[in-house]
DNA sequence: TTGCATTATGACACCGGTGTCAGGATTAGA
DNA sequence: TCTAATCCTGACACCGGTGTCATAATGCAA
């Protein structure tokens, strides 16, 4: 047989009509049990899969969501963040779970992505990943907003919009890293990642850290601080800035586990030991961190939970209902870096 | 405007029938430049996107390339090889290049998922990615095949179809590791990973890597050999058995980094001293290779180009194309660990 | 037997584009 | 001026399903 089968070809195997062959086909129970079994078998037999685009056509969806990955323009093209990826797998289980298909596309954050799979039809809603600089976002987010595109967005807060949002709570991961170092006497703090509001979940995580450490009459110097994204190069160049401006500390907050790596690296070749003189707390709990040398201490982030809940929430979004702000609570990690 | 923005309405709006609407918007030499421009215009004012769906449903065919990444079905569920996720990336990667989407989803090797996105034309066509058990494939490539369905595939050789595979010179790998440890005189070697026809990769780079020694006059003991799924944990496992039973060896060929890493962990906790007393060598250079202690040689495979060959080959497949067999050259990365 | 509800099915319009064909308008050639 | 070629456009069937409506067949009560 040349060609795939249609609904009239069992149509006719079943001598029935091809409208029955479509209710069959779906249990509906306005047909008799007798004939969908039949046309079932025929179906089978004749290896017949429903064309998906002309159901999705009719039905006016799709039964597919799609996920953006917004990467850092300035990182490297090969690599993505691990964290992204382990976001990535957890979210296509879920997907797979709620009988969704998961289209992938990986953007720079500053291409003209909006909606474009929501608007043709290939999405029923779009999952938002990515530490970008969130201030270009906005704008793209108000366009989604008034197109009434369905889409969630991990970490990035859309104006009063927090039901659109899945993230870590950051501001208390931070607290919780601060707290740990306070336990081991280390308060000569370092922080390494972006403090400004590009970055809102770096920016969460260093203001819990620093309230933490004020709590604790510590305040944190801002010439400890520098700036780095979520890159292993850039938390070196960042650490080996500090360590060349004779900048002294005994414990380092990175606003990621990369940026730690990279942090630990240039600690190394300066001839400075981790965690003998210098304590390093990273946060997201990528697969690397815990084979590193020290094994870093680290926030972890549930990626399974996180990936279940974006598109739980999604879903919800796209059939209307009530939807939650969802913040999901950190978990320290202590390894051999502290 | 409820509702989404249809070609009638450009028609309407642009005082033209929905015919000439279609072949403005692709640019068909057919219509007058400046009735395209119009329609171009009009367009994007009312924010229009084609619908997949029905141009899908009418071409017979999707810009839509399927993803199948199979796991082991004994590996963590959370957790994925990070050698897929990089192929992950640079697929995504190319087939954004050639302007096609990507469905992703994650597949359990046993589960029957023979060409469903295809026959329900949801793809043109599947990739499909995976250390699996090979032996269960090889049914599930023939109906592929009898199909008439365009598939690719990682690693895995399809009967008789050379060209429907793209994968690493995994015998040359092997080899390269065999002469790199000669190099450094470590010639009683042990091999980690499963050197049976279930793993065919796995299966050619021991092949290649016992060739190599032989041509040295070296044999490989079989009782210095362990069978380990690409996990952390069966490498870990594996190398503890072998340490267990008193096996001595000076250097350990991993069939992936994932092993080696494992084999690392057991052979530290036994006090045993790498590279001092055994120099270790792992296969796929993933990211996480370069920051354990010590840094891990390995034989690298180029996920980007890689990726790009699967996207490439695929496509000519689409197209009627003729496609070459293609095989990838390794590259020895030699760092800490030998 | 008549009347009405229930069940199972077929006919048909429809989703929103694409491809084909026919035909009007314009221009070139004779 | 007439014919032919070229250019541009509209009408319409079509892709393969889904949902609605009409209807035939059957069952049951009056």
């Amino acid at each position: 047989m040349k060609g795939k089968a249609t609904s009239f070809d069992i149509a006719h195997h079943a001598g029935v009509s091809q409208s029955t062959v479509s209710r069959a086909l779906r249990n509906s129970p306005l047909v008799n049990e007798e004939t969908r079994k039949r046309v079932h078998d025929i179906a089978k037999q004749l290896n017949y899969k429903v064309d998906k685009n002309a159901s999705n056509l009719r039905t006016q969806q799709s039964s597919t969501l799609a996920l953006l990955l917004f990467e850092d323009p300035t990182s490297d093209e090969s690599q993505i963040n691990p964290f992204f990826l382990s976001m990535l797998g957890s979210i296509t289980r879920a997907c797979a779970k709620e009988g969704y298909d998961l289209l992938v596309s990986f953007q720079s954050a500053s291409a003209d992505w909006q909606a474009d799979y929501e608007d043709s039809h290939r999405a029923d809603g779009i999952i938002l990943l990515g530490y970008g600089d969130y201030i270009d976002f906005q704008p793209k987010f108000k366009t989604l907003l008034d197109q009434n595109t369905k889409f969630v967005c991990w970490g990035a807060t859309v104006d009063n919009r927090p039901d659109l949002t899945v993230c870590c709570d950051n501001y208390g991961g931070g607290k919780l890293a601060a707290r740990h170092l306070i336990a081991h006497s280390r308060t000569d703090c370092a922080f390494i990642g972006d403090a400004s509001d590009h970055s809102p979940e770096f920016f969460a995580r260093f203001e819990g850290f620093k309230d933490e450490l004020l709590a604790n009459n510590v305040t944190i110097n801002e010439r400890k601080m520098a700036n780095a994204i979520s890159t292993e190069e850039s938390g070196y160049h960042a650490t080996r800035s500090l360590i060349a401006n004779n900048i002294k500390f005994n414990a380092l907050f990175a606003a990621s586990d990369l940026i730690a790596i990279g942090a630990i690296r240039a600690l190394k070749e300066a001839n400075i030991k981790v965690p003998t003189d210098v304590a390093v707390v990273g946060f997201d709990n990528i697969a690397i961190a815990s084979y590193i040398n020290p094994p870093l201490t680290t926030i972890a982030q549930d990626t399974t939970i996180a990936g279940q809940m974006l598109v739980e929430n999604l879903l919800k979004l796209i059939r209307e209902e009530e939807v939650q702000s969802t913040l999901l609570p950190p978990a320290l990690i202590a390894r051999g870096s502290s």
